[in-house]
DNA sequence: TTTTCCTCGTTGTAAAAACAACAGACTTGT
DNA sequence: ACAAGTCTGTTGTTTTTACAACGAGGAAAA
């Protein structure tokens, strides 16, 4: 448990919190670890949660399958973020989606009482974690924002563009890699593969972006 | 001010507080009131927020165009809802759509940090407001990944079917209004307008719904 | 090493969506 | 009451996407 410590203390839901008072609140959080290997599931649609869940090692997806088969990429989770969070409300109804390892993963639960009363002596950081706990929905809830820009595009060029931009200004750089590959990035986007591929290779040959498997560089005058 | 305490009663955010008591805390909260004519801009891309924003009267459109003077609608905020709330985070940027009113309306605003601290004595209900904050926040998160999910259909009609589908479930009714225009529909489901009120059609002719104006029927055995 | 599986690009065809343009019904404002 | 403007459906054309199928290359497994 206490070797994750350090990654928690670098999570918006502790930001502000020392490492030596995270390992205090561990205990009065209730923390539990889980482990799952590449490929299994985390959560499943129709389950009703009630802790709060951090992935402290791995990456997840969140996604769900129609009848056809037809996948939806909802978002993707890094070591750090919280998930299903959005589902603990007692109004809201079961999680309807699938969460699954991409990886092999570690993800940790939280008490979200606990996490949400401040309590008496022991967590005098409790407080900041309240507040933390609101800001780190709120940058999920921007996420889903930014993503919806991208989908809502109407053709597959411009969702690769807006896609790719965005990666490129996260990482600061008009060389990136990118988390997907290709029938990940199709599912997330919304697109077909084979149509999203082939868009690519037109974009490379009009001298737009250069990309080789997952790294991606952006050429001509990209902001 | 004291007219829409009973609006702020019905509101997530003051959920199991009495109205009373949110008159007491309105003055805590240093609550403001804006007016916005049809059509006025609420609030604007590139703002930066370090307010909680509540509608109490009216409806308004979180919308974003582009170059090209395509328009997408990424939320409606109806009376009661929270808006803008995921960008007071220190660490989110500027406000990346705009926020318009589409019929005369009136905003309520609260200092956030007065909404997350809580203080003495004399709001003795400002603790549930702050796990409210969450829940709401949260029901904001669940849109979001509903409306994904509609628009991360492959075809005009999947993305009517599911938009239909949910808003008939919302309305525990296969008869239904909707609070959009075809063109806002179509702005909402990012497709073309002309070819959505075609697909809508042959829907109909197929007898798969009926609909007149804004008010649906969807027919057949739907669940 | 060989075999199997998975990823990615490629092509052709069929289906669907975007686009443009217009007419009729209805609203709104004067 | 009239004129201007808006909303909606309709049609035909062009562009784009989905779909299906396959082969090359590389990675993983036997």
């Amino acid at each position: 448990m206490e070797k994750y410590v350090s990654v928690l203390k670098r999570t918006r839901l502790f930001a502000g919190v020392t490492e030596a008072e995270i390992a205090a609140m561990l205990s009065c959080l209730d923390a539990k670890l889980r482990a799952y290997k590449k490929g299994e599931y985390v959560l499943r649609q129709g389950e009703h949660l009630d802790r709060i869940t951090v992935l402290v090692g791995g990456s997840l997806h969140i996604q769900k399958d129609d009848y056809w088969g037809n996948r939806a990429i909802i978002q993707r989770i890094a070591v750090g973020e919280m998930f299903g969070e959005a589902y603990i409300a007692p109004e809201s109804g079961a999680l309807p989606h699938d969460v699954v390892a991409i990886e092999d993963s570690i993800v940790m639960l939280f008490d979200l009482r606990r996490m949400m009363t401040v309590c008496s002596s022991a967590c005098r950081f409790h407080a900041t974690v309240v507040h933390n706990l609101f800001f780190a929905i709120s940058e999920k809830n921007r996420k889903l924002v930014q993503k919806l820009g991208h989908i809502s595009k109407r053709s597959t060029r411009e969702k690769l563009i807006s896609y790719l931009s965005e990666e490129a200004k996260k990482q600061s750089s008009a060389s990136f890699t990118i988390p997907f590959n290709r029938q990940q990035l199709a599912d997330f986007l919304s697109v077909d593969r084979s149509a999203m591929s082939n868009e690519l290779c037109k974009m490379r040959d009009e001298g737009l972006l250069e990309f080789d498997k997952n790294a991606f560089k952006l050429l001509q005058g990209e902001e």
